[in-house]
DNA sequence: CAAACCGTCAACCATTTGGTTGAATATGCA
DNA sequence: TGCATATTCAACCAAATGGTTGACGGTTTG
């Protein structure tokens, strides 16, 4: 009953966790670092990256007493597949992306750029 | 708040309504034939289709008594340029869309087809 | 050792979600 | 007109979600 494409949609369907994505698209960050920018308790953050995890979004990997969270592709990949049969539209447009990127950062409350 | 991404991938987080997006691709259908596979009321499948539409993933149209429900492409487009950017992962590949569509439809119990 | 730091856990809370049922509305048909 | 069909609405419910706080267990550092 629980897919995998259930886990992956609706840990994308968040913005925190999209912000997130974004910040760690530029580099690996520690769970600390990842919680720095936004309006909320570490222990949020924490659930959110465990959110992440489960849906195979990101790994994580605990050297000393730091944990890093890294973006893991893949589940993304499955999800982009399923997607893209409904795909009469263009294929990848980097342009377009940045745009969106845009929109997805302005007026975010918990903007962390 | 409310970003309109944060509507497309929670609607897509549940497996019914991927299920009915499925359906809707072969063609255009009244609600009360949507609902017949499912076991689940036609009140909770209209509840399914309302959040597709406010998702803008469905539109719906009515004649007479009916509504037609049709598939809009349009928002996956917006989504899926959003999931693009993490891809390093392949261009479309229709042979790996209908594995997964396999394996989304097997093992549903609210199995349509 | 002791203090500071990193991160999670547990308990709690308000809101949302996904379902139910029964009544209501709107249309088509005999 | 009167009945059947198509769909939604309203009220309700249990479970999941997204957040909080405070205590806790590792790890590093002074």
């Amino acid at each position: 009953m629980d897919k995998p494409l259930d886990g992956i949609f609706a840990a994308l369907a968040d913005p925190t966790r999209r912000t997130i994505l974004i910040m760690l698209l530029e580099d690996d960050m520690a769970v600390t670092d990842v919680a720095e920018p936004f309006e909320m308790s570490l222990a949020a953050i924490s659930k959110h990256l465990g959110i992440l995890m489960r849906a195979g979004l990101i790994s994580q990997e605990k050297r000393g007493r730091v944990k890093w969270c890294k973006i893991d592709p893949d589940a993304l990949r499955d999800a982009s597949i399923w997607m893209q049969s409904f795909g009469q539209f263009e294929a990848v447009n980097l342009e377009a992306f940045e745009k969106f990127l845009d929109q997805e950062l302005e007026g975010d409350t918990t903007e962390p750029f």
